[in-house]
DNA sequence: GTCTATAACTCGATAGAC
DNA sequence: GTCTATCGAGTTATAGAC
């Protein structure tokens, strides 16, 4: 990867983030990254390759760490982790990376709705991999007696489901500047809630 | 209103929930409302117009007080129906609404992404007066102790999780026809979560 | 129907690295 | 001398505009 490659990711991500990529012409792209209009051809053979260059490693850095990788390691050994315990640390290890990414994230959605190849991947890899695995450690922890006999679809569903309200109220009383909570009491009462929702009472 | 512009309004909303905005070109639009390009521009000065003058304000001053309307009229019988009951019609009652408008729901959610004005006008409207309502609600509960006394902000953010939750998932598991439950089997088992979560035990 | 701008994209020329 | 990254004028189609 040459310096003026990176500089058209960058410059890419910086407009496909605040303007869209259809809004985004591939002349502003290479104004804003110091390069002429062909160089960006000679290494992306299409516009909408710019695009998938840019969402691919965010598909990967999320559907690789902790849940994907460690979760199985988890669930193999037995793990002295409760479900509250996994939980609140696969919301913090979200939330991080989210942040970390933001107009990665940005981009990957809003194209999830225009494109099809960008949702199928969306599916494919992060939401598939990590229902598949979230089932097993679910089902496990059910047969343990930790969690109600509830269909392991609305328990990943549940789990999920506290995920996004979280990354979306943060952005929304964020903005409103009425979040007196941090966000570590904001994941804790979330937490209680969802184990309170699908956990067995002692 | 004349009938010409109705249509192009019509083929507007078409176009842009399926292809997006800027993927829609007003040749297209007047192909799609059977107009000569030039009339869309006896009414819109500029494609943008369309958007922005028409179907946002549109959407917005109409979809809040529809969408606050049935809020409030489930609110309303409050005293007679429990918190569980309550949700259950919210939920019904919600993704019926969506499902009927589908693709005003997607321009909305498409065009706040970049829009301020778009997104600043559904928090303003639906978003915060829904929360004014919701709190109330949530608080007379609280303290009837039907609800355990958790913060509000957090109990109304479960029950709008949820809701995501289900619309979300409706759409992925439809389209990988893995959903063999009915739509009713599970709004009926994600309000038993969320109730088991927010509510005090008998 | 027509005009003008601009979109995505091409390609021959160039220049420095080895 | 060849190779590879780069440039940027040039091409073609189609956009918005009226």
């Amino acid at each position: 990867m040459t310096e003026k490659q990176r500089s058209i990711m960058r410059a890419s991500i910086k407009l496909f983030a605040t303007k869209g990529f259809h809004a985004s012409s591939t002349a502003e792209i290479a104004k804003e990254a110091g390069v002429a209009e062909g160089t960006i051809f000679r290494h992306y053979k299409s516009k909408k390759d710019i695009l998938l260059a840019v969402v691919a490693p965010v598909l990967v850095k999320f559907a690789a760490p902790f849940i994907l990788r460690d979760i199985r390691e988890i669930f193999n050994r037995e793990a002295e982790l409760s479900v509250a315990q996994i939980v609140t640390e696969l919301y913090r290890n979200r939330l991080e990376l989210i942040e970390a990414n933001e107009k990665h994230v940005r981009i990957l959605l809003q194209e999830a709705f225009f494109h099809d190849e960008i949702r199928e991947a969306l599916l494919s890899t992060v939401f598939r991999e990590t229902r598949t695995l979230a089932d097993q450690l679910i089902n496990s922890r059910i047969e343990a007696g930790e969690l109600r006999p509830l269909p392991s679809e609305a328990v990943f569903r549940a789990i999920l489901s506290s995920l996004i309200g979280l990354v979306l109220f943060k952005h929304v009383t964020d903005r409103d500047g009425f979040a007196k909570r941090t966000e570590e009491e904001q994941i804790a009462i979330t937490v209680d809630i969802l184990l309170h929702g699908i956990a067995n009472r002692p």
